[in-house]
DNA sequence: AGTGCCGATGTCACCTTGCGACATCACCGT
DNA sequence: ACGGTGATGTCGCAAGGTGACATCGGCACT
């Protein structure tokens, strides 16, 4: 057997392990290279020694290459949303923080590399937009399981959404450097302020 | 001259009148009939009696045929937040809620119809998610053009379109019957009370 | 060992999107 | 009357994306 597999993966003998990881790091790699609507799927599966036919049975579409992780931080975010009894804001920005320190931490530079593929192309833009909305949905699923009305759930999770997009954007800015789970909490104090009940008191 | 044009438009009478509204037109009317991914863009040209080169001349791709009405919500939105002194996240309230007065009202039933092509299709939901987006850009530097820092226009910005989505979202389903500017100021207060300050204090 | 199924991959053909390049034709100003 | 302009049609093509079928190694069962 090769020198690297665990039991389970034996039967990939014949072809060279991961194709998936191959396909994404060629993807990632290609697209930084000479940029996304410049590569093609074709170039892709060449680049990781497959088909593009195969490409497109591991991967729904081309952007799709670039998003892979993003069950992950669903995953993380709804654990930490179910697992604690804080209100509902509160657990939702806490549940971010968690995702920085678990998933963003120690990524700095190739969360700005991935960033910068995704600001060059619309089309890239609006699949992270999908992303965070379907992300969106599944912690709402998961405040309303814990009992709460579906309006309190979307506000919480949205604004919670919110909070982490800007404490992100400044993390990826180029002279940034806190902690995003710092700026989070940072974020988070702000929103309070501008949302605090109106003329000031 | 026929007989419902502005001398400005004289010379297309050798062509039928309004090639955009009649393109506009039959692509609602077809997605509706058989769904957006089930039509084609020739096919809409056809029942518009025009070619499908001269679609991609007036829309960018066959989203955008749905999407034409969204530079006027963006416009209004601008306009109303630039010209009050409330404070950014009442401004942006206000300005969703003078939207709602100017554009939405009187127009469920259509914007019924239009809201269950797009949830009918993945692509269409990137496409309103991205316009959504332009459109926080656009406030957010109106706001900052009031002398407004960047995370105070973005979180007020953000926070209004969520607003403005959680009172869409109650206006459009089915059993409703408020109207979209009181759902908004009811939201809003919702949202004020969900993340003032942690500990209920 | 033999047999046959299964699952990952390759091959081929095809449709649709979207765009560049060029042709056409009415209208307009001179 | 003439050439310019702008909206449209026609043609061809690269790339995205999909269905159908072929291939081939491993696996289970006999």
């Amino acid at each position: 057997m090769s020198q690297c597999d665990v039991g389970y993966h034996r039967r990939m003998a014949r072809w060279q392990p991961d194709a998936r990881g191959r396909l994404e790091a060629a993807a990632f790699e290609l697209f930084r290279e000479r940029g996304f609507e410049q590569t093609t799927v074709a170039d892709i599966a060449g680049r990781a020694g497959l088909d593009k036919r195969t490409f497109y049975r591991l991967f729904g579409d081309k952007r799709e290459a670039l998003f892979s992780g993003s069950g992950r931080v669903e995953e993380v975010l709804v654990r930490a949303v179910t697992e604690t009894d804080a209100a509902p804001f509160e657990a939702v920005i806490a549940a971010f923080r968690r995702v920085a320190a678990e998933i963003f931490a120690d990524r700095l530079e190739l969360v700005r590399v991935r960033q910068s593929i995704i600001e060059s192309s619309p089309e890239l833009q609006e699949r992270e937009l999908r992303k965070t909305g379907s992300l969106v949905v599944a912690v709402t699923a998961a405040l309303r399981a814990k009992g709460l009305g579906e309006t309190t759930a979307t506000l919480a999770t949205e604004s919670g959404v919110t909070v982490f997009r800007v404490a992100y954007a400044r993390w990826v800015a180029p002279d940034s450097d806190a902690s995003l789970a710092d700026l989070i909490a940072e974020v988070a104090t702000e929103l309070r302020a501008i949302t605090s009940a109106p003329g000031g008191r």
